[in-house]
DNA sequence: ATCGATTTGTAAAATTGTTGTAAACAAGTA
DNA sequence: TACTTGTTTACAACAATTTTACAAATCGAT
């Protein structure tokens, strides 16, 4: 289920969106602000994020940026009502994907969203590929000498992670932080419990690792 | 110094950035069009490309592609005019990490020259290097003749604050202080330890050390 | 109730600070 | 210069501590 932060100090709006994607099957997550939004986008890693353009406070165009200079890739979608003098390319600039001018229908939001999500995740069609395992991250399937290898969910963000960057000594927090977000706070340990289970799956022998290197007193490297 | 090529149909556009490259500290190199441009950014291997979007002949979308299907990671710029409709999703699937709208100050161009450059360079893995051995600081391994060492925590934070301050007297309570931090207290004798060990691993002749020099009565002293 | 995520227990492995001793050094003295 | 002496460093070995691997238990959310 993809979750979808909703970024807008009009509460009656925010909610009318918050049950539209309930009802569409999106796990919705909603901010009053810009702040709390930014905050948000850090700690849920939203598949998509709509962000109204004028707010008190934090306007949607610092929220873009802000989120673009996390190295946040999460597509955009600009809120915007219909008198606001918008540059498209200054939006394009900050890193919005698409916007919206309110008012707007349900089924057009929707079908921009859809496009928006469908645009950004084709642009990855690719496969991440080591030793006998194939990563499809478009599918999120992993193959392993073409078997379909079961992954959970934490299993498969943490290998993604791996993937995302191979050849670096990653420390424990790093990993937690990027792949668990901020908010929540597992035990470092557990970050071991599931390179543990990586290991298992993938290895080709588990007990002399070839491609999930621990770097003993700091974390852990991929090698592909 | 770094090379950044301009591949612009415009002359005048052309000169005027070569000329604030030169000042700046860059090697400019300039091409008139896509195909000249091409073969230069083959030929080169410039750091950096700057790449018209609208030229007669091979356009910027084109000259993207193409320098992505011959595998060079090259840092891509693309300029376009503001009447241009741009599709950016586009833009960065064909391999373009940044673009700039005409007109635009020279100021402005700098600043995303030098922050594409920032961003890609710091991707790549910071090596440093001494006789035989090299230090890769992101993947957090050391290298003697090419072959893996295998360094304990406290071993290689010793020998990347040696790096760090190469050619200096260092007295052991600096060492302690930088190295092991305000906290802990072992004996200065403990860096002595370390030193022999790192000597051991790095130093082609251990018993005569050519760069973890000792500095009598003081401490010790790096010379790359 | 089931599956997955997280925590916890524990054994094994790795690392680290300390220390004993030999060697090297610096300086003074004959 | 040669010898002496007190200090400093090199190195090996060891014990204590830290860290990791793995399994099993617990917790939580469908």
């Amino acid at each position: 289920m993809q979750t979808v932060l909703v970024i807008d100090d009009d509460a009656a709006l925010r909610d009318t969106i918050g049950l539209m994607l309930e009802t569409e099957g999106f796990r919705p997550a909603l901010a009053g602000d810009g702040r709390t939004g930014l905050k948000q986008a850090l700690a849920l890693k939203p598949d998509l994020i709509l962000v109204d353009l004028r707010m008190p406070g934090l306007g949607g165009m610092e929220v873009c940026k802000q989120i673009r200079a996390a190295e946040l890739k999460t597509p955009l979608i600009v809120l915007s009502a219909i008198g606001d003098e918008m540059d498209k390319v200054l939006l394009l600039e900050v890193g919005a994907d698409d916007y919206v001018v309110k008012p707007f229908g349900t089924r057009e939001l929707l079908a921009r969203i859809r496009a928006v999500l469908r645009r950004t995740s084709s642009e990855g069609t690719k496969v991440i590929a080591f030793s006998d395992v194939e990563v499809d991250l478009t599918r999120r399937v992993v193959l392993r000498k073409g078997e379909d290898l079961k992954m959970t969910r934490a299993e498969y963000n943490l290998l993604t992670y791996f993937l995302q960057n191979p050849d670096r000594a990653l420390t424990r927090d790093m990993i937690l932080n990027s792949v668990w977000g901020y908010e929540s706070f597992p035990n470092t340990r557990t970050v071991d419990a599931h390179v543990v289970r990586l290991r298992q799956k993938l290895e080709p022998d588990p007990v002399c690792p070839q491609h999930f290197l621990t770097v003993h007193g700091v974390g852990y490297r991929f090698l592909p």
